[in-house]
DNA sequence: CCCTGATTCGC
DNA sequence: GCGAATCAGG
């Protein structure tokens, strides 16, 4: 990937807006968090609410440590029945346009208060491993996303999944004797 | 642990 | 100039 001026321009604005480099790197594609700090860097675009750091330690040229053998194990599992649509949630789809109808939405949302410890995430604050379950309405104030840690493989916390991929009815097994 | 930006350095 | 590797902080 190469940096074209329009690439630059828009990084150039990304940046200004406050994204963070890997939301830009997601936005403009093909580049990684790094490159776009990098060239950031060489913009003279850093020092965005950033304290003067003047002083700099001496990073070390060569040293790799032989042994970095570490096992991680950390594997979360949700209970995901192999079948269902995950768009049985269609309670609050984004709406980027605004509806100037009055919008009376009497309609409760029993998620939001079964779900007090969200971290109320924006959804620029959305990433891989952050649950995307939207909580409240669009069109007010009070919405934001879950943005309780996930698994990258899931777009939901373990609370959500089992919401999203829950089939309907929990299909009861019909009592056939 | 995850994330963030900052810096270095081989290419 | 570019960006991965690395560093350092939250």
């Amino acid at each position: 990937m190469t940096w074209t001026t329009e690439r630059v321009d828009l990084l150039k604005k990304l940046w200004s807006d406050g994204l963070s480099a890997s939301q830009i790197a997601g936005e403009l594609g093909g580049v990684t968090r790094n490159a776009v700090i990098g060239k950031v860097h060489r913009l003279g675009l850093s020092g965005r609410a950033k304290a003067p750091a003047p002083q700099q330690k001496p990073r070390r040229p060569v040293s790799k440590p032989a042994s970095g053998l570490s096992g991680g194990s950390s594997a979360h599992s949700y209970s995901r029945g192999g079948g269902s649509a995950p768009q049985t949630h269609g309670a609050t789809a984004l709406k980027m346009e605004t509806s100037p109808a009055p919008a009376p939405a009497p309609k409760e949302q029993p998620v939001a208060e079964l779900v007090p410890m969200a971290k109320k995430a924006t959804i620029l604050q959305l990433t891989e491993r952050t649950c995307k379950w939207p909580i409240g309405d669009p069109s007010t104030e009070d919405f934001y996303f879950c943005g309780n840690p996930s698994d990258p493989s899931v777009p939901y916390c373990a609370y959500h999944c089992r919401i999203a991929y829950q089939p309907a009815t929990d299909r009861k097994r019909r009592a056939a004797g």
